[in-house]
DNA sequence: TGAAATGTTGGGGCG
DNA sequence: ACGCCCCAACATTTC
């Protein structure tokens, strides 16, 4: 047994020191920081571009916290299993640890390397970090998995309470030979030509320091006004923690702890605490169907009637369905990688039932789209609001984009800020210019079908048009 | 973590 | 004083 030999610490969604049990479990011995870029992953969604832009910097701030404690982010790329025998054969490591991912592509190829590390005498340890608890440690009274919610997020928090998160080691020592890594720059994870991610450098820092600082400020707060104020997305009322959390930058033990000693007892720490179940019901429904992105939960939604309309897409996409508050989100969307969880489901309704597209669609391009892109979230979270997911929305519910945009932008501030055409347009009017008369949009600088899009559809006929094609679903059966 | 249609109730104007 | 109508305001149901 060479004690002193490294152990390899194959980071991939756990992009932190704080609360990092593989990392801490290679306490002692010299550590290769490993970080692999796989594009290759069979049945792998690869990441889309905002992804790309987070893992980029989130990958340059590991490396510098990596390098403070004395260590090194060792940068490869190709085949996962294929990288680790390489950085294997080259340092003498005697092992591997990592937290466990939960998408179904990674947790088919963590065991085949798991498997065939210990049949060659490898030590493979893997650990959790991703979530508050383990998938298959929250089940009925049966033993079967929840398909609702609240009985779902009942049973978590009767579970024992997750541990409490650990500190980052001081030290992090490389091995006494230096492993070959690739520079973060020959990646080419950042766009050029056209560089898009202005948006992206001024809204995010990617990290774990700017995580942190989000959670403090977060909980220092907002979190007190969070029961109501997090529906409304003209005020910055919610953690924008998702990015973070989605590399795992910061720990949901670490959220889960703070939240219940800073904000325990109020109303809005508990709202807070129920966002994290959400995330965790979403990664428990993909783990235990794991074609949850790709097919309706749901299968009686099989045979629904999806339209297929380029030009409607296209003009959800860019924001410019001429409905203010969609077109808000989606430029918010577009610009910053980021979107107003509220907004969310308003333009995911409006594309699933106004457009009748499918909701792999919108699926599809908030992958491409959001810097916490995720495939439990986004698969759950679309199923949801189409009807045909684990404790959906009724198909039958239908956002009113008009009502919505008045209930949670009361003043306009958000359109204003994303759809700037309309900004001189009076509060009662800003969410329906249709409605303005003549001079009032002239005084606007507001030329309905020229300067903004007069609505793609009506909403009235939409709201029908859905139904009808739910009505028709039900008789099929 | 809706919206719209429909139903019910009660105050006030008015003949 | 009374009945009648109108219509908010609220409640229920339907999609």
């Amino acid at each position: 047994m060479t004690s002193n030999a490294p152990i390899i610490v194959w980071f991939r969604q756990d992009l932190r020191l704080t609360d990092n049990p593989a990392l801490r479990a290679a306490a002692e011995r010299p550590v290769i920081a490993l970080y692999i870029l796989d594009d290759g992953s069979a049945g792998a969604w690869a990441p889309g571009g905002a992804s790309r832009w987070w893992l980029h910097n989130s990958l340059a701030s590991l490396a510098a916290d990596l390098a403070a404690r004395g260590g090194r982010l060792v940068l490869r790329r190709g085949d996962s299993a294929a990288v680790l025998d390489a950085v294997i054969a080259e340092s003498g490591a005697t092992g591997v640890h990592w937290n466990r991912c939960y998408e179904p592509a990674a947790i088919a190829r963590d065991k085949r390397i798991k498997a065939a590390l210990e049949a060659r005498g490898i030590v493979a340890k893997s650990f959790n970090a991703a979530l508050l608890f383990e998938p298959w440690t929250i089940t009925t009274q049966a033993g079967q998995p929840f398909k609702v919610y609240s009985p779902f997020a009942r049973a978590c928090r009767a579970a024992p309470e997750p541990p409490r998160p650990e500190p980052a080691p001081a030290r992090v020592p490389g091995p006494a030979r230096p492993v070959a890594s690739d520079t973060l720059e020959s990646w080419r994870l950042l766009p050029s030509r056209p560089d898009w991610a202005v948006g992206l450098r001024e809204t995010w820092r990617p990290g774990e320091r700017d995580a942190r600082a989000r959670l403090d400020r977060f909980l220092d707060g907002p979190v007190a006004t969070y029961k109501d104020e997090r529906n409304r997305p003209d005020i910055e009322a919610t953690s924008r923690l998702s990015g973070h959390l989605h590399f795992g930058e910061i720990s949901p033990r670490e959220l889960w702890h703070a939240t219940r000693a800073r904000a325990g007892e109020s109303t809005g720490g508990t709202h807070f605490i129920s966002e994290l179940l959400w995330r965790e019901f979403s990664h428990h429904l993909l783990f235990h169907w794991p074609d949850l992105p790709e097919r309706n939960w749901r299968r009686d939604f099989d045979d629904f009637p999806w339209a297929e309309d380029a030009a409607a897409l296209a003009a959800w996409q860019r924001g410019r369905t001429g409905y203010p508050i969609v077109d808000a989100g989606m430029r918010e969307l577009w610009r910053t990688g980021w979107m107003h969880n509220r907004v969310r489901m308003i333009v995911g309704s409006f594309l699933v039932k106004h457009l009748l597209l499918p909701w792999q669609a919108g699926e599809a391009w908030f992958w491409d789209t959001l810097v916490d892109a995720d495939l439990a979230n986004n698969a759950a979270s679309w199923q949801w609001i189409a009807g045909c997911g684990a404790d959906a929305a009724p198909y039958f519910r239908v956002f009113n984009p008009i009502l919505q945009g008045e209930k949670f932008d009361p003043a306009g501030a958000y359109v204003r800020r994303w759809v700037p055409e309309l900004a001189r347009l009076p509060a009662d009017l800003v969410h329906r210019p249709w409605e303005a008369a003549e001079p009032v949009l002239a005084a606007a600088g507001v030329a309905l079908g020229r300067t903004y899009p007069r609505p793609i559809v009506d909403h009235g006929k939409a709201r029908a048009r859905a139904l009808a094609a739910f009505a028709a679903l039900r008789r099929a059966d």
